[in-house]
DNA sequence: TATGAATGAGGATTCATTCAT
DNA sequence: TATGAATGAATCCTCATTCAT
């Protein structure tokens, strides 16, 4: 009994630490999906961080002690969810399929994350359009080009491979990658502006397979006649 | 002098009034004009209709009365926009060539109207990735969906027309104009926003041919065996 | 009638001019009255905007028309008072005088004025006081100083005909002048203070004559032995 | 085991205290100069209580065991550097003196107190001017009163001696007091500001001895005729 | 019709103070 | 007793919109 008491003693000065960091990770993480939904509804400028607070339940003044103020807010939530979002993207590929396949499986994946996770590409791909830029850090901004710099290698090392093994025409792998990043980007996109418009259109998952094989077709190295 | 008075009058109820309308327009004219150059800078919501009076050399009170609100004038400033890229969008189209080379000339004149008024597409596309549609009256949208179709249009026609003559394997002529246009504009954008962030690249022209043919052989109907 | 109609046809245009400009000028110095005695009570870092506001009735924003911030405010507080102070101590002065009298009238006005006009004479002194200076913009930083000056030469004009016509000890005179400002605001600026601590002391007025007396037995000329 | 178990408790008793004892004085010094420093350069309002912490290197509770709230911590810097200065103050006098030579010797003593530990008579001389009083409690304020009030009895005394010796010409000694006490905290305080502006000035140590000569005169008897 | 002064709700940020551990 | 995370009222400033002239 006296062990365990002295445990408890432990605990307030050693222990409690633990509990303390783990309370300040759960607030953290309270308030960057907070900021998630928040800043992928309106957009950088149009976010209430008065809504984040709420919806992460915390005062407004706790925003302030984990983000030093709302760019480098909106960074942190780009950056939590690119990481996440990297890493299942690198663990989508598989080396074993042919190159074309591993395009497909990772446009699969991609859209099937965007399904399940709008907001994640979203407020990824936000940052392209949105004047945000002046407002961030210079270690912000590198920290966000790495990030995008991260996935596009993954493409580049698909196509890369592609090509050494003849599957796909010779060209530039980062322009492709680049190029394909932008095309699935492109049309989740669209499809959301679409649907924020109201307009009816083909499934998205249809048009999107439809476009990845021609894309792949565009690819493919000319038939040895 | 009851003549002059005369003169007045008569000048005041039917010479005046071309002078007077001729002032509107201009006025009209500048408001949009402003508004363009400001919008594209700075996005809808960080934009400053202070700054859009300035540079029209109106007064503030004036913007209000040539269009209802800050949401009414972004629409307005899309549409004369939109205007004058779907004419010239029409006008790049020459039935006399080949589908393929339609699409390239369409491309061509896409990527040369951006180059040099980047704003028009920049404004155009920004729609798609803002929340103003909450702020826009109902038929304020439906005109801005009519804009966006009227130049889906013009791809999907030269799409149709490839199909029809065996050029391009068949495919939903709408799905498809869709898709390019998304590419187009993501290239675009997406060309924007590195250098926004200081990121060098190859020349966008380059990338942009290449892509270019990319989808047409994606487009390309199978070579018959 | 008809010419009096034409009469307010032009004053629709050019006289309303005034009207208006006379009510931008009356806002003016109601905001100016409101900041004097806000800034006065509370200080710089302390007074609040809202305050001043709502005593000048007029809008928060319309503050913000006037004045860029809080800062600019503070100096138009002070350049304004000071300048009506400065008018009227060059005034107070009557060369026809002896230098005594000069100095003894000049307190005296100095005395005078602090008596009906407390705030005037802490807003211009509060500035010693305070850390506003990194707040300011040069240009204001420097139209105080000028203020400041101005004030001093004044001071210095007396001495130094007072040293050339015997009456005063050689001395510098600006150091002497920049000496009995110091003190006037000192005995000023002590006495409010104990008040507010609601000390007694013998009234100031007689404190101030016979701080005076001293000062000029400080200065007088040693009398030829 | 258990012996030692005594011992600590032993120690928790009776040899601890002490030991903790020294550690709230010295958690009670460091708050104290911290703030003192931070008060100092910031003034009360704009005074951050975060950094006084930090630069105490205690935890921002902390204060609050040691101090009721802001103002309360004002009062106690005050106090404690009015401690100091009071008995130095006294210590500077020297009975065996000439009045005049006492009142050099303690404007001297003033001013190069005032060139060593700027700090010291700013902090002072600052709840002059500052809108505090309101938050003390009545304790506070008048602690800080005999603080001046003490300080103030040292310089009287000198006058008084004086008057009584026919050094000085009969008058009131507290006044005297006050009015030499505002003149050198106004000289130290004028050449902060100026130093503030960044004007230049004839070195004080000069003007000040310059103005102590001046006031010894005023303050002398006539000459027996 | 044009003006531009006035409005006031709204939003980012700060910081003295509290309190659970 | 010490900690430091959390709080939320307070404050400066912005800007779309209104309205008297």
């Amino acid at each position: 009994m006296s062990s365990e008491r002295r445990g408890d003693e432990v605990e307030s000065t050693e222990a409690v630490r633990p509990r303390r960091e783990a309370k300040k990770a759960l607030h953290r993480r309270r308030i960057l999906e907070a900021a998630r939904e928040v800043f992928f509804r309106d957009g950088f400028v149009a976010a209430n961080l008065d809504e984040v607070a709420q919806r992460a339940d915390v005062a407004k003044g706790t925003l302030y002690r984990y983000f030093d103020n709302k760019a480098e807010l909106y960074v942190a939530v780009l950056a939590h969810n690119g990481e996440i979002f990297e890493e299942k993207l690198r663990g989508s590929v598989d080396p074993a399929l042919s190159p074309e396949d591993q395009i497909r499986r990772t446009a699969h994946f991609y859209f099937e994350h965007w399904t399940t996770n709008t907001e994640y590409f979203q407020i990824f791909w936000a940052l392209e359009n949105q004047a945000v830029i002046g407002d961030l850090s210079d270690d912000a901004v590198e920290e966000i080009t790495k990030l995008w710099e991260n996935c596009l290698r993954v493409l580049a090392g698909i196509i890369e491979r592609g090509v050494a093994q003849g599957a796909f025409a010779p060209c530039d792998p980062w322009e492709v990658a680049n190029f394909l990043w932008t095309v699935a980007n492109g049309m989740i996109q669209s499809e959301h502006a679409a649907a924020r418009r109201r307009i009816r259109r083909r499934p998205l998952a249809e048009s999107f397979e439809n476009a990845v094989e021609l894309l792949l077709r565009g690819l493919a190295a000319p038939a040895p006649s």
